[in-house]
DNA sequence: CGGGCCGGTCTCGTTTTGGAACCGCGCGGG
DNA sequence: CCCGCGCGGTTCCAAAACGAGACCGGCCCG
């Protein structure tokens, strides 16, 4: 099995990491968020070779995560986010929390602040219906729809798998 | 910059991705909460390379993330999640939500029950203040402590950075 | 015309990875 | 006792990914 096909698999974790799984993607992307959206601004930034950097944005442009257009007032280009793209955030916010709570023994390096209140914003796993703060131990996980679309393709008979 | 040398940069994203940014360390963890725990299980339902298996285990226990330990029952090795690890699980609801948000074409693949009222859990951003849900627009990031003892490193005189 | 900045490409040496053979151990059966 | 097997783990080599830096054409400005 080759790295790439495990994006076929029927799992909402194995396939984004497929895309944002590798050492540059998330990092890149966090620097969108911050403002970065020049080409030598990335490099700079994240110290990345520019073959790979050009490599990462063109995935992450076909991906739709990011566009590329020329900038409004001047001739250089911009790399922006997308809706999509916009959506990664919580992804960035769940991992800084894990890296405030494990990796930061000084304290947190930056608060993210709600702009309009000055509390702090982090991520909770909670359940839709009774609102209650959940763990892994509370999850169940089940079959849904894409499940069952992949155990039985239309037209075909291919064999399918688990929910992971 | 040695891509490792990040580790040193003060930004609770970038930490934990040196860790856990590449192809295989968030799917093994993904494994380990769906109750995988040997050597050759997390291989076969992975289809990583026995040595790139070893090599991350091997991280992940010098991280505390797992720990490596004889099964009580019998004579194999088991590797299971510590604490630390357990904590991880929100960053991996995160990833599920956006996969089945834009990857996810027939409908989740999975769905993530409450076990105790079979609601779908899901992660969101909130204000810790406010309580309302936030988004990467509502946030500022200003410097915290972690990033004032790295401006100034206690008897030293090194330079800083802003927060990310 | 000359220099600088821009995004982008090319080359080359190094590092990381995948695949598969190999190893030692403990166990269980013949 | 010996043989085979499954286990976690290691070693080796070829292939892929990567980093550093030179290089390129386009554009603007002086």
């Amino acid at each position: 099995m080759r790295y790439e096909d495990l994006a076929d698999l029927p799992c909402s974790i194995t396939r984004p990491l497929v895309i944002l799984g590798d050492r540059w993607t998330l990092l890149i992307l966090k620097a969108s968020f911050t403002g970065v959206r020049r080409f030598n601004a990335f490099q700079s930034t994240l110290g990345i070779s520019r073959s790979r950097l050009q490599d990462r944005l063109g995935r992450l442009v076909e991906h739709g995560i990011l566009t590329r257009r020329q900038a409004d007032d001047g001739d250089h280009v911009e790399y922006r986010l997308t809706r999509k793209g916009h959506d990664i955030y919580p992804i960035l916010m769940a991992i800084r929390d894990w890296g405030d709570a494990y990796m930061a023994p000084d304290g947190p390096p930056a608060h993210y602040r709600h702009r309009d209140c000055a509390g702090e914003a982090h991520v909770q796993l909670a359940c839709d219906a009774c609102g209650t703060g959940v763990t892994a131990r509370d999850i169940t996980p089940e079959p849904g729809p894409g499940m069952l679309t992949h155990l039985r393709p239309p037209g075909s008979g291919r064999s399918g798998r688990q929910p992971d």
